[in-house]
DNA sequence: CATGGCCCTTCCAGTTTGTGGAAGGTCAAG
DNA sequence: CTTGACCTTCCACAAACTGGAAGGGCCATG
């Protein structure tokens, strides 16, 4: 399989493919012509990668959910304490987010949003 | 004012004061030694800059919002339009997010977090 | 056989919003 | 005069790609 075929059925675009292959996540063999061929293990391993990006683990975070994945003697709580830690981390993301969203709408409702220019946001901006 | 005492007032540090210099954010005087020398007005220009970014806007919508601010003919509405636009992001944001939270609580969920391999998560990144 | 068009390669630069550090000038106190 | 705390600029790095340029490969058609 070359880089485009793989792209397509692991739904990455071949760029970050090969970024992934340059920070060593996948090692595809290497034609004569120095094009890469991917085989079946190497589209699953990027697939994998897809989804664990999707959940927002992190690259590196990623490459241990893959070290896991390939060690047949891993302890299934090694992978849960990587997950929570991750949650939590979403977890306070959301708490931040919700409160700029709350301070946010707070502010676009007491604007009256028309010609003139005084304007409740702007000026507990300049608070 | 020298910057470190405008850090502490707008509480920024002063790599960040000096970054918002170099992109043109503020525009501090110079004493005849080269050192940066603030303003009342430079110091409430970073702290609207630094409330600003509290909630999330980017630099670049930071620079409108002050423009609009210095703009005594400005309509509310403009002001207002920008923070929606800001606000649909934020809501976007809390949507994706939100969805991951519930997939992996729920992959944490249904792992045993044990001494054994066997782990829902990895077989669902593996799916 | 040459040409076109699409694929592949590497390398460099840019994105965003700063942070860390090095090298060197300045200033005030002792 | 020295010491320590400032200040300056400049370069590099962070995450996770993305875009583009320059150059080579491969296949099919004329």
């Amino acid at each position: 399989m070359n880089i485009s075929e793989v792209g397509k059925r692991s739904g990455l675009p071949p760029k970050t493919i090969r970024f992934y292959d340059d920070i060593g996540l996948i090692q595809p063999k290497r034609d004569t012509n120095g094009y890469r061929i991917f085989s079946e293990s190497d589209l699953h391993r990027l697939a994998f990668l897809r989804r664990a990006r999707a959940l927002g683990f992190s690259v590196q975070e990623c490459r241990q959910l893959l070290a896991l994945y390939h060690d047949d003697t891993r302890a299934s709580a090694d992978v849960k304490a990587l997950a929570r830690t991750h949650l939590a981390r979403i977890d306070q993301q959301l708490e931040e987010l919700g409160q700029m969203r709350r301070t946010l709408a707070d502010l676009i409702d007491s604007c009256a949003g028309d010609s003139r220019p005084d304007c409740p946001i702007l000026r507990d901006l300049a608070r």
